[in-house]
Parts: C-alpha cells; sequence; structure tokens
DNA sequence: TTGAAATATGAACAAACATTCATATAATTA
DNA sequence: TAATTATATGAATGTTTGTTCATATTTCAA
C-alpha cells in the first residue's frame, strides 16, 4: 500500500519537481549528465544567455541538484548525485512513447 | 553519451515535470496510486476543498497522468500508467533522504 | 419534477517565476 | 595597475499558476 508521504517529505518532492520542470534547467541538466563543465561550456551547448544560464545554476545549486568546483576564473558543475540521472530518465522513457 | 533530447522531447518532459510538480497533485496522485477512488474520496483524504480538487484533477487529465470512468453521479480517478508510479518512487526517494 | 448529491466550470486575485538588461565581483594576464 | 575573461547578482517585467468563491451541470431518488 502506497500511503501519502508525509508533509515534509511531499514539500521535498514538490521542491525537486519545481526545480526539474523547466526548459532551459532541463537542458543544463542534460549538458552536464556525463561529464562536469564550465559555465561558458554550459552555455554555448544549452544556447541560452550567460545571465540565464547562471541564474538557473544558482536555482539548480540551491536545491541540490548540480555540484561545483572551481578552477582558476572557471567554476565547473556536475551533477548532484545518481537521482537526478534516474529522474531524468524516468521523465524522458514517458515523453518518447 | 547522454545528448540533450530534441525540444519535442524536451518540452513534454517539461509539462509532465510541471504538472507533477505541485503539492495538491502531488497528494492526489499518491491517493488513487494503488486503487481507482471517486472524486469525493479524493477530497476526503486529499484534505482539500472540492473546487480546486477539481481543477487540479482536470489539470491530470490534461496531460494524461490521468483516467477516469464514470459509475452513477461518481467519477473515479486512476493512474494513466505506469510511468507516473516510477516517476514519484525516484522522486519520494530522492526526497527520503 | 423537485430536491439533493456529486462533480465541473469560470472569474478573480495574489504569489511565484522565467527572462532580459545592466552592473558587479573575482581571477588572470599584460 | 589596467584590461580582459568568466561568472554572479539585482532590479524590472510580463506571464503563468494555485487557490477561493460563486455558480452551473449531471444523475438519481422521492
Amino acid at each position: 500500500m502506497s500511503e501519502i508521504p508525509n508533509e515534509k517529505i511531499l514539500t521535498k518532492m514538490e521542491e525537486l519537481l519545481n526545480v526539474a520542470s523547466d526548459y532551459t534547467r532541463l537542458k543544463i541538466l542534460y549538458a552536464i549528465m556525463d561529464e562536469d563543465k564550465s559555465v561558458s561550456t554550459i552555455i554555448e551547448e544549452v544556447g541560452a544567455s550567460q545571465s540565464l544560464v547562471s541564474h538557473q545554476l544558482k536555482v539548480l545549486k540551491k536545491a541540490n541538484l548540480v555540484a561545483t568546483h572551481k578552477e582558476g576564473t572557471k567554476v565547473f558543475y556536475k551533477l548532484a548525485d545518481e537521482h537526478v540521472n534516474s529522474l531524468l530518465k524516468v521523465v524522458q522513457q514517458h515523453a518518447e512513447e
């Protein structure tokens, strides 16, 4: 039996889904799915403005979907954990049918 | 290699995630996860107003996350397919850690 | 056919959000 | 130090959206 999760869990789920449910952020997540990339590389591959990508990276970071490290002036982003991967795969399968 | 999906797929993914990313709608989806239920039962279990539940059921239906059948004056809702189930499970796992 | 129960719909509104533009900060190099 | 590259931030804005309130529609029983 699948009971309705408690408020705390539901709120966390809502947040994760909310953060994932944006065109630009989805693109960003896919861009860094296999290897971490610098912001400038992400901007190129996603094809959105510098400002927009930076803003959305901040949203993803705040929600702990991505992690970062610095190298000189560059900042590299990668997926925070495997759940993000699984989530994207499930959703993509649904979308492809 | 996971390339960025094309625009059509991404838009579908965005829509699915968007529809799933709401507190009330999440509760509804869990309420009908194991067996289909009438709107009045859903209202009770979810603890939201009649109008709100009805509006959100419409959103879920339009996005093909749920399916319905009628019995007399009652309308029963159930999950449309297994993907919805998988999606909720992946997200819940993430939220529980 | 009147009334009641179950569900749906429409308008209205505040809150949240994606995007842009302009500007700031940080690190590197000349 | 000045200039340049890389990234972040803040304000402003138009749009979307969750919720409520009031009302409509449908189905069945009395």
